[in-house]
DNA sequence: TCCGGCACATGACAGAAGTCATGGTCGCCG
DNA sequence: CGGCGACCATGACTTCTGTCATGTGCCGGA
């Protein structure tokens, strides 16, 4: 039997993913994890073979999450499983040790695998995510980046201006510069391609 | 055996919600789809008992799909399963025909429950947003909506213009009364507000 | 060392966005 | 019928946006 334990904030979701698992029969739900400290604690206290968690969620994120389990509780394996495809988070995901990295789109059947493979030293990372790892890198400047996002919550370039302490024109420029590199119309666009993408 | 059609575009959860229904012994998942369409076709194929759906979806979401499936497979009750408590999603659900309305963060157990409840006929409405239902409703006329849709995505409002067939200064004024209703300071954060209210 | 490339920074100007006053149409109620 | 309110529609006016020309400082390669 593999001993699992799952970190996701959805609630309906963490039950499924363990009934899941469970119809397998090779696999031992040992925790259930709503948050990112509650799963450290458990994987602490259960010393489970592997721990599948997903990213976003309260109080610690999956990748801070995998990181501390590498360092508090080295003999559990760690597997990444969420929504995005962004290539940012599966680098982030590889320097913070784990050892696969499933995206939700991806079919069912494969979790099982996945698990079993890490269990016994492997790496799973999701095929989809490999290829799209290498493709086209972030465009944008910090700055550029920075006064996107605020640009994209619906503040003004005054405001943005004030907050960063820079001229109305400069944050205009910054924001004509993304708009240009993301091919958009306006920073309206450019604030939607770049969320995306997973650049902001 | 109740007889259930599941629509969820991220196919793992997919996987995993259909095996915790079959884990429960009187479910029959006669059907998988992976977006609206798709699941109206399985539904008017199969004729299932309920129809389990998530709301956004690729080319129809799980609104319209609640609506289309009570026209053309009437004997097909249905449940939305969705991260959204949005109290303008719940009306708009049980306006369109739904019989269910859950939230992915509420207990897995929950969920059999409400498939059987609402297979006898029952409703079965999360706890959480039977509260919030009856808070603020939706200001936004048609056209506003329309309009606020349109300039969330980025168009102009001269591109708007022209696909209504408005002058120009109609669908500035009615992005500046949108703005006023929802006390926005222009028509990116008017539209995130109204999207985060499940109004768009 | 000198130069080119890059990120950062600014202001002037044309064009788009937001506000306001105004008027039209429709349905509803007294 | 007449008045009222809600929605739809428009143009004039002000403010904000997006673009462009320009300039600075910094780093790495010839």
């Amino acid at each position: 039997m593999i001993r699992v334990v799952i970190a996701e904030d959805q609630a309906m979701v963490l039950g499924a993913l363990a009934a899941l698992l469970e119809i397998e029969g090779d696999f031992d739900v040992v925790g259930r994890a709503a948050d990112g400290e509650m799963a450290l604690t458990l994987c602490m206290e259960t010393k489970p073979d592997v721990l599948l968690t997903d990213i976003e969620m309260p109080k610690m994120t999956g990748l801070e999450l995998a990181a501390a389990v590498r360092k508090q509780a080295p003999g559990t394996r760690v597997i990444i499983l969420t929504t995005f495809a962004r290539a940012g988070y599966l680098r982030r995901a590889l320097d913070a040790g784990a050892n696969g990295y499933l995206l939700k789109d991806s079919p069912a059947e494969r979790l099982a695998n996945a698990v079993r493979l890490v269990h016994q030293g492997g790496r799973a990372i999701d095929p989809e995510l490999a290829a799209e790892a290498w493709s086209e890198p972030d465009p944008l400047t910090d700055r550029e980046r920075q006064v996107l996002r605020m640009a994209g919550d619906g503040q003004t370039s005054a405001d943005i201006a004030t907050s960063l302490r820079l001229s109305e024109g400069t944050v205009r420029n910054y924001l004509s510069e993304a708009i240009s590199k993301l091919g958009a119309a306006n920073r309206i666009e450019a604030a939607r391609i770049a969320r995306e993408k997973g650049w902001l």
